[in-house]
DNA sequence: TGAGTAGTGGTTTTT
DNA sequence: CCACTACTCA
C-alpha cells in the first residue's frame, strides 16, 4: 500500500497522513484533495501503524460523505471496517448518549425532535402559559435556545433572569430564559431531545462524568474531524474533551468556506487551533486538483474581497478551460427557461444530467426551475427543499411509530390521536390532557386506561379505548418484529392507502405515492442493515437513523438526473457543469444578511463555495425582476457581482457593465427577450428544435414570424416569443 | 362536538 | 402562492 498511494499524493498531502501523534491542522482549499489524504491517513493508521478500527473517530459533515469514506477506505484496505467510528457530530452524539443512557436523565427510547417537532412543543407551551407570539416569535426564541445550547448554557446558567415578574411584563430577552426553562422540562416529559440537545448532553456528560470521559478519551486513540470550519462551541469542547488528552488530533478546514454562523460555528476554532493545542502542526493544501484556471481565477477574485481571512491563492495544472458565463434575465421565469435550454444544450454536448447542478440561495427558488424542467422533460433531483421525511403522510406515519417507540412522547401522540379522523375531536383531547395532568401520568397512561375519564362521553371513550389497544399492541410486537412488517401492518391496519386513494383532492390522492416510496426506503433500510448484522432491524434500529437523515443522504448517484439545491447543501460536492442562480442583491446577499459587514462576507463565501464546485463550466445569472408571491419586484445585480472585472466572463457584453436600475414599487411588466429584434444571420435558440440560424424575419416584436434553419436539419416558421437568442 | 371553509400573515441557510 | 388559524355549519 506504502507505495501505491504515495505516487497518489503530493508532498503535503503526504505529509496530511504520516504526521499521526501530533495535533494537525490541514487547511485545505476547495479541491485540494483533502477528502483523498483523510481516507489515506485512516488506511495507514490501520494498515501500518496497526490501529484498530474502533479506536479511530471519524466526524464528517453528512451522513453521505460517512458512507463514501466507509465505502472508499474498505476499497483500499480490501476488509470491513465497520468498527471504525465514522459520521456526523449528531450521529455520534446519539450513539454515545445511547451507550451511556444511565447517567442521563432520559430513557433509551428517547425521540429525536426536529424543527417541526420543537414549534408544535413550543405552541403548546405558549398556549398553556398564555405566551404572545407576536411578542416571542416562535422561530426567533428557538434559534436563541439554539444560541444558548450550542454555548453550552443550561436554563439554570441563565438565573439572572429568573427574577418574580408577572411573565406578560418580561422583556424578549428575560422571557426567552423561561421560556427555555419550560421547553426543557417539556422535552424531559416526552423523553425528547432536539438537534442541539444531542450535542448538548454529550458536551456536557463528558465534562462532568470523569467514568465517561476516560472511557472515550482511551478508546478514541485518534481522531479527525472534517469541516472544522464550520464547527461551533459544543462541537469544539466534545472534541477538546476526547482528544486534549493524547493529542492525536487532526482537523481540516478551509475558512473560506465557513458558511454556518447562524448555526453558531465559530472560526475561533480552527484560527485558535495552535493555541488549543500546543505543538500543533499547520500543513496547507493549496494545489486545486477540481477545476480549470478560468475558473479558479473567479472564485479567487470573488473571495478576495473579503477582509477576515487567511490570504490563499487556488491554482491548478489543469489547463485554462472555459472562462465562466454571465447571463442577464428579464425575470425568474426566463432564466429558468433559459437555463433549462442550456442544460439541454450541454446533454447534447455529452455531458450526463447527473455532472450538472443549478445552485441557488434559498430553497423557494426551486419551483420555477422544477416547472421548466417538467416541460422538457429534464430529469432532476432536488436535494433538501421539503425534506422528504417532512410530507404531511410521512410525518403523520412516522409518529405512529415513534409512539409505539417512545410512548412517553405526548406531542406524536397529539399529532395522531385524530389522524386519519376517528372522531376524537379538540374538546375530548383537552378533557384527555386535563385528566393526565391531574393524575399526573401521560397521555399515553391516560388513553389505555380510558374508562376512568368521566368527564368523556361513553361513545368517545370506546373509540379512544381502540385507538390506545391498537398502539400498545404494536408497542409489543415492536420489540421482536421486524421494522418492515411492523410498518406494512401499521399502514394496513389503518388503511392509511384507502384513506388518501378515496379522497377528491388530488394533493392528498398523491400521498399515496410518497408512503409507497416510503416503504421501500425501508425495505432497503433493512436490506442493508441484514448485509451488514446478518438479522432483521427492528423499529430501534430504524427510527434514530430516519432522525437524522437528511435529502442529501438520499442522492441516488445511480440516476441521471441534475441536481438542484441550495448553495449550503453544495458543500464538499462537485459537478462538471454548475449553475449559479440569482446573483441579486437581497437574494445573494440575502436580504436578512445585509445589515452587517461579516454576515456579507459569508453569504461572498457561500458564492465562493458554489464556484468552486464546478469542475469545468460555470454559468452564473440573475433577472432584472423576480415574482414574489404574486407580484414581481425589481433587482439590482449582486454586489459580488459588481466588485468583479468584467473581464473574468465570457458572454453577453451588456450583462457585464451591471447597469443598476432604479427600484420602482409599481409593477411593471418586465419586457421579455423576445421584444428585442431578431436579424437574419442570428444564432437562436429554441425549446424543441434547439439550436438555429435565423434566415428571415416578417413583421416586429413578439409576433414576428421567423424563419429558422435548425442544426437538427428542420427549418420552420415560428413566432419569435418561442424562441430566444443564442447564448454562446 | 367535529369537520369543512374563508380569511390572514409570512420565506435564509441546516444537523 | 401556501400553510396555518379562526370561524361557521352539520
Amino acid at each position: 500500500m506504502q507505495t501505491d498511494f504515495k505516487k497518489e499524493l503530493n508532498e503535503q498531502q503526504l505529509q496530511v497522513v504520516l504526521e499521526t501523534e501530533r495535533p494537525l491542522l490541514v487547511l485545505a482549499g476547495a479541491g485540494s484533495g483533502k477528502t483523498r489524504s483523510l481516507i489515506y491517513r485512516c488506511a495507514w493508521l490501520i494498515k501500518e501503524k496497526k490501529v484498530s478500527p474502533q479506536n479511530i473517530l471519524m466526524v464528517t459533515f453528512t451522513n453521505k460523505a460517512a458512507k463514501e469514506m466507509q465505502e472508499r477506505l474498505q476499497n483500499i484496505l480490501g476488509f470491513s471496517v465497520r468498527y471504525l467510528w465514522v459520521g456526523t457530530f449528531h450521529h455520534i452524539c446519539t450513539q454515545i448518549l445511547r451507550n451511556e443512557i444511565t447517567f442521563l436523565p432520559f430513557n433509551r427510547n428517547f425521540t429525536i425532535y426536529d424543527e417541526d417537532d420543537q414549534l408544535s412543543l413550543l405552541k403548546k407551551i405558549y398556549k398553556e402559559h398564555n405566551l404572545d407570539r407576536e411578542r416571542f416569535p416562535l422561530k426567533t426564541v428557538l434559534n436563541r435556545i439554539s444560541t444558548y445550547k450550542n454555548r453550552l448554557l443550561l436554563p439554570e446558567d441563565l438565573n439572572e433572569y429568573n427574577l418574580e415578574i408577572s411573565m406578560e411584563t418580561y422583556k424578549f430577552d428575560r422571557m426567552v430564559p423561561k421560556i427555555y426553562t419550560i421547553y426543557q422540562q417539556n422535552l424531559l416529559l416526552n423523553n425528547a431531545l432536539d438537534f442541539d440537545d444531542l450535542l448538548l448532553y454529550t458536551a456536557k456528560l463528558l465534562q462532568n462524568n470523569e467514568i465517561v470521559r476516560k472511557k472515550y478519551q482511551q478508546q478514541f486513540q485518534y481522531v479527525m474531524i472534517d469541516e472544522y470550519q464550520d464547527t461551533n462551541y459544543a462541537q469544539f469542547e466534545i472534541v477538546h474533551q476526547i482528544a486534549s488528552e493524547h493529542k492525536r488530533i487532526c482537523v481540516v478546514g478551509d475558512d473560506d468556506q465557513a458558511i454556518y454562523s447562524f448555526r453558531g460555528a465559530t472560526i475561533r476554532n480552527i484560527l485558535e487551533f495552535e493555541k488549543d493545542y500546543a505543538n500543533a502542526l499547520a500543513i496547507r493544501l493549496e494545489q486545486n486538483y477540481r477545476s480549470t484556471s478560468h475558473i479558479l481565477k473567479l472564485a479567487n477574485a470573488i473571495i478576495l474581497n473579503n477582509r477576515h481571512r487567511h490570504s490563499k491563492i487556488l491554482w491548478s495544472e489543469l489547463g485554462e478551460g472555459f472562462k465562466p458565463n454571465l447571463f442577464v434575465y428579464n425575470d425568474d421565469m426566463e432564466e429558468a427557461n433559459r437555463t433549462a435550454d442550456l442544460i439541454l444544450q450541454l446533454y447534447e454536448e455529452g455531458i450526463p444530467f447527473r455532472e450538472i447542478a443549478v445552485l441557488y440561495r434559498t430553497n423557494a427558488q426551486s419551483r420555477i426551475f422544477e416547472y421548466a424542467f417538467l416541460q422538457r422533460n429534464i430529469p432532476y433531483t432536488i436535494v433538501g427543499t421539503v425534506h422528504f421525511y417532512q410530507r404531511k403522510e410521512i410525518r403523520d406515519l412516522l409518529a405512529y411509530l415513534t409512539v409505539i417507540f417512545n410512548p412517553s412522547d405526548n406531542n406524536s401522540l397529539l399529532r395522531i390521536i385524530n389522524e386519519p379522523p376517528r372522531g376524537i375531536g379538540t374538546t375530548s383531547v383537552s378533557r384527555l390532557l386535563e385528566y393526565a395532568s391531574q393524575a399526573h401520568i401521560t397521555l399515553y397512561q391516560t388513553i389505555q386506561n380510558v374508562q376512568a375519564v368521566q368527564t368523556i362521553q361513553p361513545g368517545i371513550r370506546k373509540k379512544i379505548a381502540e385507538f390506545a389497544e391498537k398502539l400498545e399492541d404494536w408497542h409489543r410486537k415492536a420489540q421482536s418484529t421486524p421494522v418492515l412488517d411492523l410498518v406494512k401492518e401499521v399502514i394496513d391496519s389503518l388503511d392509511l392507502i384507502n384513506h388518501y386513494k378515496n379522497s377528491q383532492d388530488p394533493v392528498e390522492i398523491s400521498r399515496v405515492e410518497n408512503l409507497i416510496e416510503f416503504v421501500s426506503s425501508v425495505s432497503e433500510f433493512s436490506e442493508r442493515w441484514i448485509e451488514e448484522y446478518d438479522k432483521s432491524p427492528l423499529l430501534a434500529d430504524f427510527l434514530p437513523f430516519v432522525a437524522l437523515q437528511t435529502d442529501i443522504d438520499r442522492v441516488n448517484e445511480t440516476a441521471d438526473t441534475v441536481y438542484l439545491m441550495t448553495l449550503h447543501n453544495a458543500k464538499g460536492l462537485e459537478f462538471e457543469s454548475v449553475f449559479i442562480t440569482g446573483l441579486e442583491q437581497e437574494l445573494l446577499p440575502h436580504l436578512r444578511s445585509m445589515n452587517s459587514k461579516y454576515s456579507i462576507e459569508e453569504e461572498r463565501r457561500l458564492l465562493y463555495v458554489g464556484v468552486t464546485r464546478a469542475k469545468s463550466r460555470l454559468f452564473l445569472s440573475y433577472a432584472r425582476s423576480r415574482r414574489k408571491y404574486d407580484s414581481f419586484y425589481f433587482t439590482e445585480p449582486s454586489i459580488f457581482l459588481q466588485e468583479l472585472d468584467p473581464n473574468l466572463f465570457a458572454g453577453y457584453n451588456d450583462a457585464i457593465t451591471f447597469k443598476r436600475i432604479p427600484n420602482r414599487k409599481t409593477y411593471i411588466k418586465p419586457k421579455s427577450l423576445t421584444n428585442k429584434q431578431f436579424y437574419i444571420g442570428q444564432k437562436v435558440w429554441h425549446s424543441e428544435y434547439g439550436q438555429g440560424l435565423v434566415l428571415n424575419v416578417d413583421g416586429t416584436g413578439p409576433e414576428a414570424r421567423l424563419t429558422i434553419s435548425f442544426t437538427s436539419g428542420k427549418l420552420a416558421k415560428i413566432i419569435a416569443s418561442y424562441v430566444s437568442p443564442e447564448p454562446f
